[in-house]
DNA sequence: TACAAATTGCAAATTTTTTGCAATTTGTAA
DNA sequence: TTACAAATTGCAAAAAATTTGCAATTTGTA
């Protein structure tokens, strides 16, 4: 495969002694084609496959930092990390559940990075979640 | 009691017709006392009472907005909503897990405004995590 | 104080997550 | 390419977390 990305992800398991495997492979790609999962949405997503194995490399993907979990709206979703998405934050609409993806915003990551130099705390990475009604929604509500 | 975030509190339940009841009134005064507690770390506060309860009672404080559910590092974690506390954000330590709050930051509140503004999107509230090694944790590491 | 409606707390069902282990798959080095 | 050691899977089963039904109790109202 020619796909840089999975290059990465292979190197981020095999550097540290894990094999790469169909399950793991799979579940790559699944996260890859989607932008926020939920675990039961990966096991339907996955059919036919045990959810031990998948609980199993969920874990270990957010051991190496190649998945985030979020909480989004009421449920946790799991997505791939930074290291493989431009870095972006989520809109959630409280009416339909619906997520907006935000592309990063210059400003906020700045002021954050300042907000942590004074605090002197080394952060590695942050998470924005807004939530409110989206467009859509907004019309409804109006008819 | 002549304490106005319980008066508020009350308002919330009653004016929907919900009784205030002992129960509820226990797991207010908790969430009052501790920053950002785990559904076990407040069966525990609760000692003696039943898990059923205390479910129950959390989804319905979720739905009058009494408090939020938050992913702090790996876990699920309950407060008090902004209805209750000055607006704030949480940075956590992956090395120890202390939180840490930060409080609101008007620059970034500014830009979210902004930012939803611009996208047509009616925004309710937010919250940002950030994550990374605390102070004395980057002492520790460096020894 | 009496009543209707809401709530609790128990037992039990259901769902989610974890653990142990034998069979299989993977990476490595001859 | 083959053979082997180590890692991983997928099953069965255990453990933990969450939900449901219901009778007894508590709450707000008149």
């Amino acid at each position: 495969m020619a796909d840089p990305e999975f290059r990465r992800f292979k190197k981020l398991l095999t550097s540290k002694g894990y094999f790469m495997t169909k399950p793991r492979m799979r579940l790559f790609g699944l996260l890859q084609k989607h932008p926020a999962l939920t675990f039961k949405q990966l096991l339907t997503l996955n059919h036919q496959h045990d959810p031990v194995t998948l609980y199993r490399n969920i874990e270990l993907f957010e051991s190496l930092g190649i998945i985030n979990k979020l909480r989004l709206g009421w449920e946790t979703k799991i997505e791939l990390s930074d290291v493989f998405q431009h870095h972006h934050h989520h809109f959630t609409c409280v009416t339909c559940g619906r997520i907006i993806t935000l592309k990063e915003n210059i400003i906020i990551e700045n002021q954050i990075k300042n907000l942590t130099k004074q605090l002197s705390l080394k952060a590695t990475d942050h998470q924005l979640e807004i939530r409110g009604i989206c467009p859509t929604c907004q019309r409804k509500g109006k008819e």
